[in-house]
DNA sequence: TTATTATATTGCAATATTACGATTAATGAG
DNA sequence: CTCATTAATCGTAATATTGCAATATAATAA
């Protein structure tokens, strides 16, 4: 019924695919990455880069930010956007603790 | 309209963002947890141990053997699954290099 | 003030995802 | 062969996501 059914699992699981579900559509890699890229931060620049429409554009800087990764600061008419380190970090680790977890290698397997 | 333009991402982008999203839901994160942990590789002990209906792990279980992170072999009426250990590594390799890119933090920023 | 520019929000259409009951396919047991 | 067991597939309902046009909001410029 398109509804995860959330309360079956961890925190810990709810936490990692809460991450990477961000991560998974290719338009908010790709503002991320600018993100990364430019030394000075973007606004709407975005959009010229990125081919899509303002407020789709709008609506996936509204899910970076509200799961921390960026963070968007007014400046007159724009707004400028960048990377939120210390939350970028926090969300990697985790990230890293689960994509690094040890198999144990026992021959018991396909 | 619920289609994703990947057309117009690079590669990059989209691959990335493919990875990231068969780890977007906690089952799956479940799913990959439980074959890590158990030394001998699992069937349907998984249906017990996650609270989903048969036919909602074998679609989970489908999309990450789609995705290549795990495999399946057939032994008598059930089937043995374990984490595809190559493509794992292939993967997780992918995501730490765009989690772990360097940001010039010249303090343009936010 | 009015006009302009930049971004957010709303509303909606199209498609995708999640979940499950019912069914099917495949194997092994008797 | 028939029955039980296991897992995949089908069909479908409910909800989520993606994308955009239209509109609203906010700040600056003239």
């Amino acid at each position: 019924m398109g509804v995860t059914k959330s309360e079956i699992f961890s925190p810990d699981q709810n936490e990692i695919s809460s991450i990477a579900k961000v991560f998974g559509h290719p338009a908010r890699i790709a503002i991320l990455q600018y993100l990364f890229k430019t030394d000075s931060c973007i606004c709407g620049d975005l959009v010229n880069e990125i081919g899509l429409a303002q407020p789709t554009i709008s609506q996936h800087l509204k899910e970076l930010k509200k799961t921390g990764l960026i963070k968007g600061n007014i400046e007159g008419t724009s707004v400028c956007y960048c990377i939120n380190k210390e939350n970028w970090t926090k969300m990697k680790s985790i990230l890293h603790v689960f994509l690094d977890q040890d198999l144990n290698d026992n021959g018991n397997c396909c």
